[in-house]
DNA sequence: AAAAACTCTGCCCTTTTGTTCAGTTTTTTA
DNA sequence: TAAAAAACTGAACAAAAGGGCAGAGTTTTT
C-alpha cells in the first residue's frame, strides 16, 4: 500500500471540509472545478486512490456519493441538542416542532442513556425545597409512568409543571416542595398526563 | 403562515435524521420510498411547504439539494471539557494537573464567555438555601475578587468551599445558606483566597 | 530498466435526480 | 360554504452527476 500523495491529501482535505461545513458531499465535477481538473475521470482516479487507501468510501451510482469514516467527524457523538419545551399546544406531541422554544446543547455523559429527553425552563419557586429554582433548566427523561414521590414533569391543561407525584385511589396529587404551595389534585378524567421524570437540573448564575 | 402539519413534521424529522446520521441529504425519491409517496411531486410539495415555513432550504437543481439551518446541528464548536477540581495541593495553582479529579464536557452556550472556568463537586448541604445540593457540580468562573454577598469558591487551607462572601474590616465572613451552619470567619493572614465565583450548577438526578 | 501507480485529457454513455404540467381528493381555514 | 392549502398520482422532461474507455506524460517502486 503506497502512501497518500500530496495531491490526494489536498483533495481529501477539500472533500472533508466541504462535508463538514455544508453537510453534504461535493460532486465529482465540483471537486474538479476546485482543483482545475477538467475531466471527471481525473477526479475519479484520485477518489479511487483515496478509497483504496481507506480515507473515504464511495457510494456507487449515487449523486454526491462520498462518505467519510466516523473518525473524520468531531466527536459530536454524544453531544445532543435538547429541545427546550415551552407551552404545549393542544393535541400535539410534546416534541412537536411548535412546542420547541429553544435548544440547549450538552454532553450525554451527564444524562441517562435513553435518547428520549427534553428540557423545561422552570417557572416559579414551587420546587425550591428540592433545589430547583425559578429559571433553572430541568432535564426530563420521557416516560409515561412514575413511582410515588418522584419528581415528574406533568402536563396539566397543556402546561408543563414540575411536581412530586403522589397517586391515590381515584385521584392524583401533585405536590410542590415549597410549603407555600398547596398540592394540586387531579381527579379522574381531567386533562392530565406524565411527560417524564426529572433527570437533571442546569442553572446559569 | 400555517402550522407545520403532522405529515410535514414526519418528513422533516426523517430528513433531519438522515442528514445527521449519513452526512448527506436524501433524494426526493428516497423520501418518497420511505413514506410510500409514489410521485416525486408529492414529496416536492411537502419540501416546498417545509421551505415556506422555514424548516429547510432547497438548493435548486442540485442532487440531494436540501439543507437544514445551523440550529439543527449539534455544534461541537463550543464544547469544552471542564476540569473538576478535587483537593487543592499546597502551593499549586488551582488548575494544576494534580488537582484535577475528573472532567465534564459541556456546551459553552450556558457558560460565561471566559475560558477560565472550572468545576467543583459540591460536598455537604451547607448551600441548600441557594438550591445547591450535595453532589451537584458547581461551575466556577475564575476571578480573584468578589462583591459582597456573591457565592464564591473559596480556598481555605487547600480545600475549596462554596459560600457567600461577606468582607468586613480585618476579617472576612464566609456564610452558608443553610441556617444549620455557622459562618466561617477568616482573619487576616490566614491561608485563604477566592478561586472564583459561581457561574452555574449542574445536577444529575 | 520495467512495472506500477499517479495525474491527468477528452469524449460519450447511463443513471440518478430535480422540475414541470395537469390533474384528484381531502382537510383546513377564512 | 367557498377558497386555500395539503397531499397526493402520473407522465414527461431536463439537468446533474457517475461511470467507462482510450490514451499519455510523470513519478515511484521493485
Amino acid at each position: 500500500m503506497r502512501k497518500v500523495t500530496a495531491r490526494q491529501l489536498d483533495i481529501y482535505n477539500y472533500v472533508k471540509e466541504f462535508i463538514l461545513t455544508r453537510k453534504y458531499p461535493p460532486t465529482i465535477r465540483e471537486i474538479g472545478d476546485e482543483f482545475g481538473i477538467r475531466s471527471t475521470n481525473g477526479v475519479r482516479d484520485a477518489l479511487n486512490a483515496l478509497e483504496r487507501k481507506g480515507l473515504i468510501k464511495k457510494l456507487s451510482n449515487q449523486a454526491r456519493g462520498i462518505s467519510l469514516p466516523p473518525s473524520a467527524f468531531p466527536s459530536s457523538e454524544n453531544i445532543v441538542a435538547l429541545p427546550i419545551i415551552g407551552r404545549i399546544a393542544a393535541g400535539t406531541p410534546i416534541l412537536a416542532e411548535e412546542n420547541i422554544e429553544d435548544t440547549i446543547t450538552m454532553d450525554m455523559s451527564m444524562l441517562p442513556r435513553s435518547s428520549d429527553i427534553f428540557a423545561l425552563r422552570v417557572q416559579g419557586d414551587s420546587m425550591n425545597g428540592d433545589g430547583i429554582l425559578n429559571g433553572d433548566i430541568a432535564i426530563i427523561r420521557i416516560q409515561k409512568n412514575a413511582e410515588r414521590g418522584q419528581i415528574v414533569a406533568a402536563i396539566v391543561d397543556g402546561t408543563a409543571t414540575l411536581k412530586h407525584y403522589h397517586p391515590a385511589t381515584n385521584k392524583i396529587e401533585l405536590r410542590a416542595s415549597n410549603p407555600k404551595y398547596l398540592p394540586i389534585t387531579i381527579s379522574e378524567g381531567e386533562n392530565f398526563y406524565i411527560a417524564g421524570i426529572l433527570a437533571g437540573v442546569i442553572r446559569k448564575c
